[in-house]
DNA sequence: CGACGTGTAAC
DNA sequence: CCTTTTACACGTCG
């Protein structure tokens, strides 16, 4: 069966809504920065808009790095704005559902609808759904949005990306081959670092070169379940079905005023997390509890336990302290720098058919 | 198989 | 110097 599926992305969204309602920083580079607390400028960049990735500013870097790229130039680096972000975020994603006959999003800025049905299996039809959207965007938000179209959604997000900020892409299915052939193997999307130095490795540089390769090597470095995905990958072919699913996870991560092997002093970070995750899981029970320890050469290592279904956060934190106290007994070398508090195996009242629900 | 821990990836 | 949150796959152990 022939799907029509569109991938829309808020063009840097946290900037543009802060340019939207901070008229003194319209048009200038914008920085959007999540600060950590232990010093300064300690943190990192959370989103640059246009003007300040010209100076080299990207997402994910340090905010003192970004300043020193900032030097001597107007940048606005504003700190964010999460739960703002979410309010416009919510309204943005009911204009988009709207318009699909299934819709996922996947982040607060990002959104995949499949509109098979609404369009009658015609591009062109697919198209003005894609242009109504971004129209309504504008002008019930004033942000713009790339889209991207295709036969799934590895094309569509694949599109998407192609051509931005204030992008609209199609690739069809004849498409898709020409589209994939050339690309480096990095710039599918699921293929990330490690994966594409490995296949470095191997010889592999392009998408073409990936899917006339030997799936006996790639087992051997990927196993039999991700070699087939990386095949599919190469080759733009992506059966899985836009589909809205539950969260399977919630998590809070924290960053120590220092780093510390302290139990009380962690701990006591533990609880302000736990704090501000109850807001967050107030519908859902949940079954597994863990603790997440990032040290000082930022590894990352956790340690859970499996409890009887509870929706009560403050029951089982005496279980963190353990989980806690026995990691610190065994990595007693080690500093933390960082931790966190996940709630997992989630279970939701409301009677919604899941996987593990037989 | 379920529980647990790690690694990869994306935002 | 190095944030946050989530998904998913895989290996191991009992």
């Amino acid at each position: 069966m022939q799907r029509i599926i569109l991938h829309i992305d808020l063009d840097s969204f946290y900037a543009s809504l802060e340019e939207l309602r901070h008229e003194d920083i319209r048009g200038k580079p914008v920085v959007i920065c999540v600060f950590s607390g232990r010093s300064e400028d300690s943190g990192t960049v959370s989103t640059a808009n246009y003007k300040a990735r010209e100076l080299g500013i990207k997402s994910g870097m340090p905010i003192s790095l970004a300043k020193r790229l900032a030097k001597d130039k107007d940048v606005a680096f504003l700190q964010n704005d999460i739960e703002y972000y979410r309010t416009v975020s919510d309204r943005i994603m009911e204009i988009i559902e709207e318009e699909a006959d299934i819709f996922q999003q996947v982040s607060i800025d990002e959104a995949y609808l499949d509109v098979t049905k609404k369009s009658m299996d015609k591009w062109d039809n697919a198209k003005k759904i894609a242009e109504k959207i971004k129209k309504k965007i504008k002008e019930q938000e004033g942000l713009t949005c790339s889209v991207g179209i295709g036969p799934n959604k590895l094309v569509a997000k694949m599109a998407s990306k192609h051509q931005k900020p204030n992008g609209l892409t199609i690739i069809k299915d004849a498409e898709v081959k020409e589209f994939f052939e050339n690309l480096p193997v990095s710039k599918i999307h699921g293929i990330g670092e490690k994966t594409t130095k490995i296949l470095d490795e191997l010889g592999i540089k392009t998408a073409k070169e990936l899917a006339s390769s030997d799936i006996k090597i790639l087992e051997k470095k990927f196993g039999k379940n991700k070699s087939k995905l990386l095949l599919d990958k190469s080759q733009g072919i992506d059966d899985s079905p836009v589909e809205q699913k539950d969260r399977q996870q919630i998590s809070r991560l924290g960053t120590l005023k220092e780093d510390t092997d302290n139990i009380e002093v962690i701990f006591e970070k533990i609880k302000e997390l736990a704090t501000d995750m109850k807001k967050k899981i107030e519908k859902v029970s949940f079954r597994t509890v863990s603790i997440i320890t990032i040290d000082t050469a930022l590894k990352t290592q956790t340690r859970s336990e499996t409890v009887q279904v509870t929706n009560n956060l403050d029951s089982v934190l005496p279980i963190t302290k353990s989980l806690l106290e026995n990691f610190l007994k065994e990595n007693s070398e080690k500093k933390l720098r960082r931790v966190g508090i996940r709630v997992s195996n989630l279970v939701y009242k409301k009677e919604q058919k899941t996987i593990g629900d037989f």
